[in-house]
DNA sequence: GCCAATGTTTAGGCGAACCGAAACCCCCTG
DNA sequence: CAGGGGGTTTCGGTTCGCCTAAACATTGGC
């Protein structure tokens, strides 16, 4: 269908993000505050991307991706995925370093060299916080899982995804061996305990950035 | 100094480009055509290059890069070159399908990537075109070539370098298993001698394409 | 059931990078 | 040495993506 800007692929990122682990739609502030810009700047492009068929918007109403939507929007976070992935493994980045890098090279890669990283990572199905990486037709393997802030002290499971967002609570994740796999149990709110049976107290915020298996 | 725009980036690389092998300063009317723009976005681009200290510029003169400007441009063709070189050493590109690639990446990838890329290669010191790569601090081997094309019959020579600007070529002389360090005889404008003493009769063109050593 | 807070949209504007048309300058030709 | 033609610049205009300020819609508290 219509092409897309770099601007517009990340409004249709975001707003995929909003829904890949929780269900309710996005509105217009809310992706106006994620990508750090004023709220009148999405209204514009909302008209836009609606106009051209992906997403679906009643005034004052909130955002859905329709088909064609989702379908960009999984393909941006393919090439995102995928470029964290291949940073990490064969060019020696840490896990909190790649995000920003992704940001700007998920636009700028073809598709001809996307699919050679791909084959030359051999088709990786998890980028290094643990993400899933989407198909090239935009299937994603989905697992049940559970936010460790939301989890019930005494919850044992292993970590299956770490937000990237923030650099800080990686390293520090990083530092206590803690990443995708990791088992760990709850045992409050900013504490886990670790498989040696330690305690780890657990950055602010790093809670509400930790997946755990149900 | 002054942080660069992707399309500020491109005139200058253009400016550079065109001195790299022929000392005479480009006119706005062959970078314009060289860009594939109109002539008066020049004018204007010219203006804010010159206001930021960039390039030397006389009204209806010529254009020339201030050593600010030859800084940035070759710190823009050391990515590309690079980044030639990598697409072609680790993912599978043929030296006819990087150009276009490297043309958006040159502008998208940070200077850690850039180093994490080189350090990866192992420093090279030439793309697959033969086009030497210049190191951080802008410095550039220079070898004394001459242009096929202005070789008297009878010149044997090196292959230097041929111009990556028509992938048509590039394939035509691939196919013939010519390149980068092939040698070769002038018979005449149109044919060269190869090695096993056959002659080889040359795609249009591309003896004004390919560089010999002296 | 009214009204103010909150969220959304409209209106007007800006900088970047491009365009075509028209004015202008330079210099070569006659 | 007077034109005239080709290259250059100026001028007004476009699109994109963002902004602020102000108008407006929705909704939940009283
Ligand atoms: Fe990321
Ligand atoms: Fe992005
Ligand atoms: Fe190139
Ligand atoms: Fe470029």
């Amino acid at each position: 269908m219509k092409p897309t800007t770099p601007a517009a692929e990340d409004y249709l990122k975001t707003i995929y993000a909003h829904t890949e682990w929780q269900p309710d739609p996005i509105t217009p502030r809310v992706l106006a505050t994620r990508l750090g810009i004023a709220p009148s700047s999405v209204t514009e492009m909302v008209k836009k991307l609606a106009a051209d068929g992906f997403i679906a918007h009643v005034p004052y109403g909130p955002l859905t991706l329709t088909p064609a939507g989702r379908m960009r929007a999984t393909a941006v976070v393919r090439r995102h995925r995928l470029i964290e992935t291949w940073l990490v493994r064969e060019l020696g980045y840490t896990w909190d370093e790649v995000h920003d890098e992704a940001e700007v090279l998920e636009h700028a890669i073809s598709d001809r060299l996307l699919e050679a990283i791909d084959a030359h990572l051999g088709h990786p199905t998890a980028d290094p916080h643990g993400d899933p990486i989407p198909a090239a037709d935009g299937s994603t393997a989905r697992v049940p899982a559970v936010l460790l802030a939301d989890a019930p002290p005494g919850h044992a499971g292993t970590v299956l995804r770490v937000s990237d967002r923030d650099p800080t609570i990686l390293r520090s994740l990083a530092d206590a061996g803690i990443g995708p796999g990791s088992r760990l149990a709850v045992v409050d709110a900013n504490t886990v305990r670790l498989p040696a049976g330690e305690l780890h107290p657990l950055a602010p915020d790093a809670a509400g950035a930790i997946w755990l298996t149900r």
